[in-house]
RNA sequence: GCGGGUAUAGCUUAGUGGUAAAGCCCUAGCCUUCCAAGCUAGUUAUGUGGGUUCGAUUCCCACUACCCGCUCCA
């Protein structure tokens, strides 16, 4: 992205996330107390748009399959369930950060080095007057020369300098002593210098169950899961034993998943907190690869249902040796944001790999009679894993448009809509008298509010100009204003009694239409 | 986590070491016969905590949040 177009985009995205806080789609978690680092909270349209996606979501994956089940797990999850998935343990590597080119190193992957530690405690530039008190050291090895650890450490102390003119070689070092290393992996074999103390990075939230556990006490620990596709492998034997299954079959969940990232960033992109839509397909082992193409199809097919076109869509192929070591094969969706293409859902073919380890750390077994092959077997899995969160702040990117029109005075404005497909978007239909100090076209819009409401989220307005009210839900996405005129209520005549005028969002077009065929009207074009 | 930037009303922006301004939005009223009309009135702000000062929104420090670039992303 050149830098022209970078800045565009984020020049875009500012106006996104100004039109999410002003419309009340999504709110800074604790704002008024200075905002919670990686936590939003929607507000009442974005509310309405992430229902109208999951319960989309669950109709189309889980109403209307008969192999598909539901489940709805807690989030404290039990510490052992997370040690046999492997995020206890497996996902806490200690990291050490270089104190001079800050690079980040895992700690258990620095090469041990043997030689001679050249430590300073500080350094100072006589003609200045300044000065800086802190320890530091070098490492040098083989034929390195010992100066080399002085220019080293000159470096590093120029980058306290307040005076950034001060050439770092014009600086006197303070307090040099040196020792003999043997095996150390304290500094960094790039360039030798010292590396922080390893830090634990796990990325899990942890908390400690029953109000009188204190910190130490262990078997008191649970977490916040982490992603909700465990409760599923977990109650796997449940859900199978209780409701006549036969392979293949899903089970499906939305919920909330916790992350301590190290690094929220992108608006509401990565969260700390965060919904997921995810389905295990249990299948056997031979049927896998071609159920992880058939899920990567729908999905996409979904995408489109939803206004998120193919073209806006990229999907990765995980080579060899990226994707995790149990995958055969995994696709990312990934949506062309304005800051970036970044994923949207994972399809990965996990092999028999989850269940396999449950029953390994449980002891309990796990295995699924196929009656079909009368065989005990342990079912492969295809995880379609969605982030709900994540298609929310795509749908909304999708939909937001400026488009320049031009009123009868030839005055050039900015039209800003919302377009999003209707069947997501939070309010259906906006329903406005003409005028508001005319008691018949109020009572007649409140009738075919009355008439509506029941069927769709509508919105009701009588403040202000017509157009602005449709100007409003136009920035809000609604894709129909109904307007309740006097030819409603008879005064040019029969056959315009009882009709409105329809306007559509995208085209700004008005048509006619009666109020006895408004509700099939709407009806068929939200569904 | 590192480096850089930003923080004034719901939004977009002014401005000042001594009473914080405007436009848009919003609310109420009047008016108004289909694309952000007009008039009147009204609500709302210096992110948090320190310091310097007689006095700080302004200067300094710290914190928090957001943005950008790295880094990370099971």
């Amino acid at each position: 992205m050149s830098d022209a177009a970078s800045e565009k985009n984020t020049a875009l995205m500012e106006k996104i996330v100004s039109l999410c806080k002003r419309r009340g789609f999504i709110f800074q978690s604790a704002e008024i107390y200075g905002g919670l680092n990686g936590c939003w909270d929607y507000g009442p349209l974005g509310t309405e748009l992430k229902r109208n996606l999951k319960e989309y979501w669950w109709r189309k994956n889980v109403q209307e399959r008969e192999d598909i089940l539901g489940l709805d797990g807690s989030i404290l999850t039990h510490q052992d369930v997370l040690k046999a998935s492997g995020h206890v343990g497996g996902f806490s590597d200690p990291m050490c950060d270089c104190l001079l080119s800050k690079a980040r190193l895992r700690a258990d992957q620095i090469e041990p080095l043997s030689g001679t530690a050249y430590h300073y405690t500080g350094a100072s530039h006589d003609e200045s007057g300044w000065s800086v008190d802190r320890p530091y050291s070098v490492l040098i090895w083989g034929n390195q020369d010992e100066n080399k650890a002085r220019k080293t450490a000159k470096q590093y102390y120029a980058q306290f300098l307040t005076d950034k003119q001060i050439a770092p070689k014009k600086l006197e070092l303070a307090g040099e002593t040196n020792e003999e290393l043997t095996e150390t992996t304290k500094y960094n074999p790039e360039n030798g210098s010292l590396l922080t103390e390893p830090r634990e990075f796990n990325l899990m939230f942890k908390t400690h169950m029953g109000a009188s556990a204190d910190d130490g006490d262990e078997s008191a620990v649970a977490y916040l899961r982490p992603e909700t596709a465990q409760s599923i492998f977990v109650q796997f034997k449940n859900v199978a034993e209780t409701n006549r299954v036969k392979l293949p079959f899903g089970i499906a969940q939305i919920g909330k998943s916790f992350r301590n990232e190290i690094n929220p960033r992108n608006y509401t992109f990565r969260s700390r907190e965060f919904e997921q839509m995810e389905i295990e397909f249990f299948c056997r082992a031979e049927d896998g690869l071609a159920l992880t193409d058939e899920w990567l199809e729908r999905r996409l097919t979904f995408y489109e249902e939803i206004g998120i076109p193919r073209e806006h869509l990229h999907i990765l192929d995980i080579p060899d040796g990226e994707r995790a070591h149990y995958s055969q094969k995994t696709y990312d969706i990934e949506y062309e944001f304005p800051f970036g293409i970044q994923e949207l859902e994972g399809v990965a073919y996990r092999g028999a790999y989850d269940l396999s380890k449950h029953k390994e750390h449980s002891g309990k077994p796990l295995d699924f009679f196929d009656d079909e092959t009368k065989e005990k077997l342990v079912p492969h899995v295809v995880e379609p894993s969605a982030g709900c969160d994540r298609t929310i702040l795509a749908l909304i990117c999708e939909a937001y448009d400026e488009e320049t029109v031009t009123d009868e005075k030839g005055k050039e404005e900015t039209r800003t809509v919302m377009r999003f497909a209707p069947r997501m978007a939070p309010v259906k239909v906006g329903v406005f008298p003409l005028l508001k100090n005319k008691p018949e076209l109020v009572e007649k819009a409140r009738d075919v509010q009355s008439l509506l409401t029941p069927h769709m989220n509508v919105f009701y307005d009588e403040t202000a100009a017509i157009g602005r009210r449709y100007r409003r839900q136009d920035e809000i996405g609604t894709p129909f204003c109904v307007t309740i005129d006097f030819d409603t209520i008879g005064e040019s005549g029969d056959e315009l009694k009882d009709t409105v005028t329809l306007r559509h969002r995208d085209s700004m077009e008005q048509e006619r239409i009666s109020i006895a065929d408004l509700r099939s009207f709407l009806l068929d074009r939200i569904a």
